[in-house]
DNA sequence: GTTCTAACA
DNA sequence: TGTTAGAA
């Protein structure tokens, strides 16, 4: 199987106990059993053990629900956020998905390289070439012909 | 030792 | 939300 693909499942599957993602996130164990309650986290589906387990998704979105908590939002408001963030993530994870793949390295050293954005073709013909670079001026986008 | 539910502060 | 009790 493709590498991007098992690595792919692997992140799917990875799964965290309330404990620790309560330490590491620093939300109480009863914030997220309540959380679940109102129907905002969901722990993944599967045996009937009654233990909570958190997938990367969930685990996401805890921590950005956290975050907008500790701006000061209500919870309820952090979860409408939040609703925004994991459309705008699909998003932006479909198109580096596919541009991944097309990664120019430019200076292994110090981690430069280009990423292959795509082509655009004008009326009259012309054929241009984005580019997202990184190198020593930052990260930008730039066109070739 | 960890996690669960339920109940009360 | 925090905490605590009692069970798994």
């Amino acid at each position: 199987m493709e590498s991007k693909k098992i690595l792919h499942n692997v992140f799917q599957n990875i799964e965290v106990g309330i404990g620790e993602v309560s330490k590491v996130v620093g939300v109480s164990q009863r914030q997220l059993r309540y959380w679940e309650e109102k129907g905002y986290i969901k722990p993944v589906s599967d045996d009937n053990s009654g233990v909570r387990r958190y997938n990367l998704s969930t685990l996401y979105l805890i921590v950005f629900i956290k975050e907008q908590l500790d701006k000061g939002f209500t919870l309820a408001a952090a979860f409408e956020r939040s609703k925004d963030i994991r459309v705008k993530s699909k998003i932006v994870r479909t198109f580096f998905e596919h541009t991944f793949n097309d990664v120019k390295i430019t200076n292994p050293d110090k981690g430069y390289g280009e990423i292959d954005l795509g082509e655009l073709r004008t009326d009259d013909g012309k054929m241009y070439h984005f580019k997202g670079v990184v190198d020593e001026r930052g990260r930008y986008v730039k066109i070739d012909e």
